[in-house]
RNA sequence: CGGGGUGUAGCGCAGUCCGGUAGCGCACCUGGUUUGGGACCAGGGGGUCCCAGGUUCGAAUCCUGGUACCCCGACCA
C-alpha cells in the first residue's frame, strides 16, 4: 500500500499533522493560526454537538448566544481574569474601512476610531454577567442554566490544528446559583457530563480532578479537568468545568433577595469543551494507516466498496447493496454505498482506512454467488466472510464491539502509561523514557510545582477525584504529603 | 516572541551553490485494456517559480525587506 502518512514512530507530531489533512478534517487558512474544518472533520464536530447538546439539554440547560465583542472595560473588572487572557486578546478599534488615497485597496478609516475598543471574546463569564444582573433580583430567578455554542479567539503563538488554533469552536456553559453547594454541584454535575461524553462517545479514558493552584482557569476558585492521554504519552485536558465562586458575581455586582429577604451575591459555574476534542480523537485511537474513529461519532460508519468487473455486475450487486442500506439507515446508522465507477476497489479502501470507517463491507460477485459478504473492521485491520442473511444484525453488534475495543486498547494503554515514582530521579527518567501519566507525591506549594515544571516540562495535570489517600513525601522537598498527584507532560 | 528550516503546476519534490527564460513523480483530461488491497498503455492540458523592491543585457537562481507554513523553545485549552 502507498505510505501516505509519516509513522508514529518516525514523527508523531508530523504524523497527526499528515493525518489531519489527508484525513480532509482541516486545513490552515489564509489568516494565521486559523484553520477551516473541512466537510468531513465537521460532521464529526456535528455528531458531537448533537450528543453533547443532548446531555445539556438533560441535564435542565438551554443554549442562548451573547455577542462576539465585549467591551473592553468589562474585561478588566475581574483581575484575575483579565491577567488570564491580556496577552492573547484581539482588538478592534475601527469601524469602517476607506479607498486607499493612493488608489491602491484599502485603509482603516482613522476617522472611525471607536469611543470604546471591543475584545473579541476570548471566553464569554464578563458579557454573560454583565448580562445576568439584569436578569436576577430574588432567588426565584436562580438558577440560570445557559449554554451556548460560539467561536472564541485567543491570539496564541504557535498553532495547531484542533489542538490550538487562534480561533476554535466550542460550547461555553454559564450558571448563576443561590448557593455554594448547588454552584458546586453544577460544576461537577458537568465534568462528569464530560467524562461519561470522552469515555462513552470518545472512547476515550479520562482521569477526573481538579487543577492545582497553578493551572486554574483565570477568574474561577476551583477549576476541574478531564485529562486524557494520548499515545505518544502526552496529556491532553479535553474540558473543563469551572466553580467561580462569586467572584463574577462580585465584579459585575449580580446580587439577589435570598429567602430569608437578604441580599447576597450570586455563585457562578462556567464549563466547555471545544474543537480540541476532534485532537483528542485523533491522537487517542489512530494508526499509521489512518484515522481510527469510535463508531458512535463515525460520519460514516459503514460503507460498502461493490466489486466488479461489468455494468450488469455492478447493477446485480447494488440490488443488494441498496436493500443492505436502507436496513442500516432504518437503524439509524450512516451508511455509504460508494459505487463510484471512477475509482477502484483497492483504493477504496485504503482511502476508508485513511478516513476511519469503522466498518467496510466488500460484495463482489463471489459474495453474490455464496450470499456472502466481506467485512473488514478498521480497528483491528481484521476481514471476515459473512452470511448474507442478518448481516444487518451483526454489523449493529460488530459496531458495538468496536467502539468497546477502541476505548478498551485506550484505557489499556492508559495502564502501561502510568507509573508510580517515589523519588524526583525516578520522575525525571519516567518521563524522558516513557512517558504517561506520573503519579507522585507533592508538598502542595505552587512552588515546588513551578520548579518541577521548569525543570522537567511536566506539570500535575490534575489531583484526582476520590484519590487515594497515602501518606509520603513530597519528592522534591521531603515534605509530608497525603496524596499522589498526576503529573504529565501536557499539549 | 526567539532559534532553525522551507515556499517552484492541485499535491510531493528537483533545479538555486556557479544567472541564459522551468523539469520529474502523483493527480487531472482523452482513448483503450482493467477492477477481491491505492491498475496499465498511449496521447494531452496546466506555472505572475510566495510577495515587493533592487542588481543585471538577462533573475526561480544574486541582494534587501516583507509574508506564510513546518520543527525546536517561551506562553496557553
Amino acid at each position: 500500500m502507498a505510505k501516505v502518512l509519516t509513522s508514529r514512530s518516525e514523527s508523531y507530531s508530523q504524523w497527526y499533522n499528515d493525518l489531519v489533512l489527508k484525513a480532509d478534517l482541516a486545513e490552515n487558512s489564509a489568516v494565521r493560526g486559523c484553520m477551516v474544518i473541512k466537510p468531513y472533520g465537521y460532521a464529526i464536530w456535528e455528531k458531537m454537538q448533537a450528543v453533547l447538546d443532548r446531555m445539556f439539554k438533560d441535564t435542565g440547560h438551554v443554549n442562548a448566544y451573547f455577542p462576539l465583542f465585549i467591551p473592553k472595560s468589562f474585561l478588566s473588572k475581574e483581575a484575575d481574569h483579565v491577567e488570564g487572557f491580556a496577552k492573547e486578546c484581539a482588538v478592534v478599534t475601527h469601524y469602517r474601512l476607506m479607498n486607499s488615497p493612493d488608489g491602491k485597496g484599502v485603509v482603516v478609516d482613522p476617522q472611525a476610531k471607536l469611543e470604546e475598543e471591543l475584545i473579541v471574546r476570548p471566553t464569554s463569564e464578563t458579557i454573560i454577567w454583565n448580562t445576568y444582573k439584569g436578569w436576577i433580583q430574588s432567588y426565584r430567578d436562580l438558577p440560570i442554566l445557559c449554554n451556548q455554542w460560539a467561536n472564541v479567539v485567543r491570539w496564541e503563538m504557535r498553532t495547531r490544528l484542533f489542538l490550538r488554533t487562534a480561533e476554535f469552536l466550542w460550547q461555553e456553559g454559564h450558571t448563576a446559583h443561590a448557593t455554594q453547594a448547588e454552584a458546586m454541584t453544577e460544576a461537577m454535575t458537568m465534568l462528569k457530563v464530560y467524562a461519561k461524553f470522552a469515555e462513552e462517545y470518545l472512547a476515550v479514558p479520562v482521569v477526573q480532578g481538579v487543577k492545582t493552584a497553578n493551572e486554574r482557569f483565570a477568574g474561577a476558585v476551583e477549576t476541574y479537568t478531564i485529562e486524557a492521554l494520548m499515545q505518544d504519552g502526552k496529556a491532553l485536558q479535553s474540558g473543563t468545568s469551572h466553580f467561580l465562586g462569586q467572584n463574577f458575581a462580585k465584579a459585575f455586582d449580580v446580587t439577589f433577595t435570598n429567602q430569608e429577604g437578604k441580599i447576597d451575591h450570586v455563585w457562578a459555574t462556567s464549563w466547555g469543551v471545544s474543537t480540541r476534542l476532534m485532537g483528542a480523537l485523533i491522537m487517542a485511537h489512530s494508526d499509521d494507516n489512518g484515522l481510527v474513529l469510535p463508531p458512535k461519532l463515525a460520519p460514516i460508519q459503514v460503507v460498502i466498496v461493490p466489486i466488479y468487473k461489468s455494468m450488469e455486475e455492478l447493477d446485480k450487486i447494488s440490488v443488494v447493496a441498496k436493500e443492505l442500506v436502507a436496513k442500516l439507515k432504518a437503524k439509524g446508522y450512516d451508511v455509504k454505498f460508494d459505487d463510484n465507477d471512477k475509482k477502484k476497489p483497492g483504493w477504496k479502501f485504503a482511502e476508508y482506512e485513511l478516513k476511519g470507517v469503522p466498518v467496510r463491507l466488500a460484495i463482489g460477485p463471489r459474495d453474490l454467488e455464496n450470499g456472502t459478504v466481506e467485512v473488514a473492521r478498521r480497528d483491528t485491520l481484521t476481514k471476515e466472510v459473512m452470511q448474507l442473511d442478518g448481516i444487518d444484525e451483526r454489523i449493529v453488534s460488530l459496531l458495538d464491539d468496536i467502539q468497546t475495543n477502541i476505548y478498551q486498547k485506550a484505557l489499556d494503554f492508559r495502564a502501561a502509561s502510568t507509573t508510580k515514582v517515589d523519588s524526583y530521579e525516578e520522575f525525571q527518567k519516567v518521563l524522558d523514557e516513557k512517558g504517561g501519566f506520573v503519579l507522585a507525591h507533592w508538598d502542595g506549594t505552587s512552588e515546588t510545582e513551578q520548579r518541577i515544571k521548569d525543570e522537567t516540562k511536566a506539570t500535575i495535570r490534575c489531583i484526582p477525584l476520590d484519590n487515594e489517600q497515602e501518606a509520603g513525601v513530597c519528592m522534591v522537598t521531603g515534605q509530608p504529603s497525603t496524596q499522589r498527584v498526576v503529573f504529565a507532560r501536557a499539549y
